[in-house]
DNA sequence: CTTTAATCGAGACGGTACGTCTGGTCTTGTT
DNA sequence: AACAAGACCAGACGTACCGTCTCGATTAAAG
């Protein structure tokens, strides 16, 4: 797991002494994280809670994690068995809205709620929001900048785009809405991804 | 203060007995949250510090605030002196260009730290973001739609603008950035302010 | 309570200003810090038990008292409600015998093992010894040092005693057999006073 | 080594399979265990400490000794290579008192430090402290018992003497002391020896 | 002027979670 | 087998704040 902040033994030295890790226990108290997560968000989310749970010792979670926020993120992470690869249709505004529609549904649910709070718990630990653009948004973002970069490869949108400052406008717009707990209907994004996407694509009187 | 979350007495029943609430106590609260805020965060943001700090009992904040995030809330608005109001040239684009610029140098500074606190502790108390939405987001919000709307009516923006949207495109990438820790400079906010203001634009040729 | 070490309010400055001590408080934690010594010594004596059984917060015990140490003693003195005064008979002799009677049978009992406790404890705990002595042991040093001396006075005892060394033979006898988890049955007693008193009473001849 | 509490294999089944125990990590245990001893007395006296000064684990030392006190225990007697057999003049009351003042010697130093840490753990642990008696205790005692009968059988003594007693007298008062952190010196082990020995010696007007 | 009622300080109190520490058991691989 | 290494459970430690509570002292309008 690259995003990892977790400390771990380096594999290529072979074998360490002593007891190996329990992969039992670190899947236990993922799983207890990342539930305890969904329901009371980074607020009520505590080490003793998750150990507790998990049926873990809370020494064993300090061993191994550096923070509350460190093993929230790596909680959410693993718990995101739903990915969010983008459907590949043939067209890119199609599967850029597809997949922003999609971003937007899990934000409504439990993945929405962890991730505010792992926002908000980044405010305090910068450790956190690092593993979170680590681990979660720079992976998606360079998913989506390939596919808009084919985009204007194919001549589907139009050449001189900004593509950075595109995905700041439709994530910015997602996250501002999922922070202040605004509604984040299908309705809307479409909105959004209509109105911000008709100013990518190629005009065709050129 | 219209967007006080903390109880008042109803100011229309004259004069209450007993001893009215003092003001310098009020103050040096707001004031010392303002102080602990830019200093600390959030995450060092406690009520025992803003009594200690402010020399003032616990219960007395207690009684006054109904919440950290409250009081955080308050001391914010309270502490921000220097106002956003646009500038008012004759062009609207300049103006919001100007606007954005002002917003992103007071997020470069403690007003940003305090911003994404605040937007952090709402994530687990909705009052929070409550207040923050009505006595922080909207009245700025207001405020540009009058901006766009008049360059709308004037002909100097497009007459189909979804004036919402494009709102959420330019405040939400600058939330986003602030609250992921990325960089906020002008330069990068002129390049969202292009982007985004040149699609907004009336097309000469019509 | 001379042997008290924890903090306590001059009580010559009239009213200290906050809510005041609750004195059932106090007593429900002396109360459990009584009963826990007795039933698992001062190896399984807990803050955490204390604050358990007696339903006080742990944060109030810590307030009041520095050491686990200091709370067990005084918890031990306030649990002897047994005192150990001397009768007062016409024998200096006889009042010897039962007072040492009576606390051999302290020692078979609850009392005994707590006393035990309290001494290994100090071994590591230079505050607690001291505790010990200042609030137990040298009280009654001095109520049977006084009472030889009046035997002493009066011609029923050797006038050349060294008291100290005959405190010592008893005493030092009672508690290596408790701490050495020997009999202190009331036989051995009057074993232990029939020999050492023997050797102090004045002899007739002179 | 009798006193030992460790566990052994029965030497008459001719040898075991499997590696055989190793006498140097035995040793290097029981030298650690002394050495900590007198340096943290039992308090600072920790498993961990013995097995990490020893370079042992500390699995091993759990394996040999049922606990704490056992180790200690055996560790002391190990470390007391100094031993305390009554030098043998021809006066018993001479004897006495310098055998009273080599203990006194041995008690105002590590020894005595680790003999207070010793009764101390086993007042939560009788193991401890019946390994104290098998172990040192009661081959001191005899030592002494003989010393005296031999004085009672040579006239130098009452006949009448109560020995046992007389023992409690001196080693209790010198136990009491110890463990109540007071003086030792030569010059109180004096009046100590010369109190209850002179009630000893037999009157040569018989 | 007195009431009289509210504010404000101080601080005790029951709690929760923190992060640390130690003791003892267990599970590995190596010797 | 014995051993070193170290993961793991269990649970107490002492600390920091939380939010509630009871006091006494203060203060200003209402009677």
């Amino acid at each position: 797991m690259s995003a990892s902040t977790a400390k771990t033994r380096d594999p290529t030295v072979g074998r360490c002494p002593g007891r190996p890790r329990s992969d039992a226990t670190r899947a236990a108290i993922l799983h207890a994280a990342y539930d305890l997560l969904g329901e009371a968000g980074l607020g009520g989310f505590t080490i003793e809670g998750v150990a507790g749970r998990s049926g873990v010792a809370r020494t064993t979670i300090y061993r191994w994690w550096p923070s509350k926020g460190a093993l929230a993120m790596e909680g959410f992470l693993a718990g995101m068995v739903a990915d969010l690869h983008a459907p590949m249709t043939g067209s890119v505004v199609a599967d850029m809205q597809s997949m922003l529609r999609r971003l937007a549904g899990l934000m409504r649910g439990k993945a929405g709620r962890i991730m505010a709070s792992i926002v908000a718990e980044g405010q305090s630990d910068p450790e956190t929001i690092k593993a979170y653009m680590d681990g979660f948004v720079r992976p998606r973002r360079a998913e989506v900048t390939a596919l808009m970069e084919r985009g204007m490869a194919s001549g589907e949108l139009r050449a001189d785009l900004d593509v950075e400052i595109v995905l700041y406008n439709l994530f910015g717009a997602l996250y501002l809405r999922l922070l202040m707990h605004e509604d984040l209907s299908d309705a809307w994004v479409d909105r959004l991804s209509a109105t911000v996407l008709a100013n990518c694509v190629a005009s065709k009187s050129t």
